[in-house]
DNA sequence: CTGAAAGCGCTTACAG
DNA sequence: CTGAAAGCGCTTACAG
């Protein structure tokens, strides 16, 4: 059983194309209302589906965007895709998602690739480092709506919708040291790109702010895997006592803290406070990741993005340049605010 | 600055598109090796990218995957996803992600779309409910390849690949009984489909083979948020002691199982064991959830579904029909073992 | 109003 | 070998 095109119903119902696509497509037309039956009925019959190669061909539309991340698996990426594709089929748009695995040369032939299939739009969460930068210049040059979500490049003149990280760090920062740290570490990443380096400006402005200074040493970038973190923070951990504080970058790096802390015996938040971006993910299951949240003894803060504005903010803009608008560029780059979810367990005031 | 077409390098190199296309697409071609890197330096200068409409619609392929599923943020969705994703673009196919939310309807929609779309193969985690088996039997006699992950449909010719769900819940619920509980509650969700249908009938099996037979009011089903277990659950564990047993049929359930615990001064495992599938999603910020995992003294063990054989062989399946061979039937609607994933803290036997 | 014809941007069989 | 021409399956401007 072949598939069935515009032809093959045309031919059957002894009409022209015109008018069989006409009826399928709702356009003005006069016909017999039997006609117009018969017609809908062959395209039933036949599971008649549109080639949308050749009508976006045609049309030089596809009502499709194109969703480029770095991994979906991880952080709020898995809730964000699910709540964009949302947003966008409700206003009849289809969403092709693509993983890059931090990888430029990846994310240039994902990229190439959509924009071959003539994508509308393009959601972008940048892979690491500035190589592609001249890339895409080339497709803010071209036209193509584009923005850039999580992560961005500044003094470049891109759309962009982040998290005002600085802010953020900086009432993660300001709740520890409300909760009387006095000695403050900043645990993050080694590879870095502007999002996480305002995290740290954050935590350093907030700091300073209470007259404390944060030296090299305070200052922990390591590989998010738990070893790394482990040997990494054991030196810093092992005179922990209260009025020491951690601020973790990402909480993928929590679970290597709290491995940290069962190795030296300390306690969360008893020993060491901590406050970190995004959600946690151990592994209950797991016998080495139950002892070490063991070490928890209170439900740590975290900073929490919010994904459903992200989400609907890029449609918005989407939605707003299909239609021929074209915002200001300062309009669209804009930082989003994150809440510092404390939970009521916790001591400690938190910032206005 | 417009896209550019073929014809518009082909122009200015001063030769036919034949030509063009052939040298683009490394074609046995006789050309000057000149005239050859004119061709390749002005596509890069005009940043020519074919458009993959066009050569789809004529090449009738497009050496793209769509993969159709109900809820892309859940349970091992994302990193199958992933692992998905990868494995394809290995052998140079671009994958299409979609969502249903669970919804038949959106699932047709989807689905056509892709296919309109030329996709070359599909893999399916079908919505809830048989409503779509007619459409999908469409489908299927078209002879697009398509296999069908996590669910399916028994007695029906489609391809899948799922757990070998009533051999996972059967080595799981006879750890608990190993583990000595004489009371065995199964908590399932309300909505059901074969698979899940299928991890009852296992542990039914399980407890059969002790002498132990389950009665309607030892089965629990309810919806998975958690004031509805707690609400259903309550009643059940009031009088849990030890040698009370629970199987969950999703750990999505758990963090509802822990409320309850913690509400009636229960802990796990010593009150009641429990085993469950798939990895857990606690929020260890949230008070509640912390308050509640303290109701949880030991790791649980869980089942733990092969994510990775399942991305493999869903590749290797549609790889098989792309090159033309059609595997029967019966080799590619297959059952993989999952792993029941005891941790060493806990007491008990892991069964063979 | 209606339908034949042109055209979207490619690829490839085929005539020269 | 080479390039003009046909054709993939649609949509739509336009001639009748």
């Amino acid at each position: 059983m072949a598939i069935a095109r515009l032809s093959d119903i045309a031919q059957r119902a002894g009409v022209s194309k015109t008018a069989v696509s006409k009826v399928l497509n709702d356009r003005p037309i006069r016909i017999g209302a039997a006609k117009r039956e018969e017609i809908l009925k062959l395209a039933r019959d036949l599971r008649y589906r549109p080639n949308i190669m050749a009508r976006s061909l045609n049309r030089r539309s596809t009502r499709t965007v194109g969703v480029v991340v770095y991994d979906m698996s991880t952080l709020f990426y898995p809730q964000l895709l699910r709540t964009l594709e949302l947003a966008l089929a409700c206003e009849g748009y289809q969403t092709l998602i693509c993983n890059t695995e931090d990888n430029p040369a990846r994310e240039r032939e994902q990229i190439d690739n959509l924009l071959g299939r003539l994508v509308d739009g393009l959601v972008v969460a940048p892979a690491c480092g500035v190589g592609n930068i001249e890339y895409f210049r080339g497709i803010h040059d071209q036209g193509t709506p584009f923005i850039l979500i999580d992560r961005y490049f500044p003094d470049e003149p891109f759309r962009f919708l982040v998290t005002d990280n600085q802010a953020a760090a900086r009432n993660g920062a300001a709740w520890l040291l409300d909760c009387g740290v006095r000695k403050l570490t900043y645990l993050g990443e080694r590879g870095r790109n502007p999002s996480v380096d305002e995290r740290l400006a954050g935590v350093r402005a907030a700091a300073e702010r209470r007259g404390l200074v944060l030296k090299d040493q305070d200052i922990v970038l390591c590989d998010t895997n738990r070893i790394s973190i482990r040997k990494a923070l054991q030196p810093r951990l092992a005179q922990a006592r209260p009025g020491t504080g951690l601020f973790l970058e990402s909480n993928r790096m929590l679970m290597g803290v709290l491995d940290t802390c069962r190795d030296i015996g300390k306690t969360v938040p008893a020993d060491v406070r901590i406050v970190g971006f995004d959600p946690f993910g151990p592994d209950l299951a797991r016998p080495a990741d139950f002892a070490s949240l063991r070490a928890l003894t209170e439900p740590a803060p975290t900073i929490q993005q919010d994904t459903g504005r992200l989400a609907a903010l890029a449609t918005a803009y989407l939605l707003a340049s299909f239609k021929g608008e074209s915002p200001d560029a300062a309009a669209w780059q804009r930082r989003l605010p994150a809440k510092l979810v404390v939970p009521e367990d916790n001591k400690g005031v938190a910032p206005a």
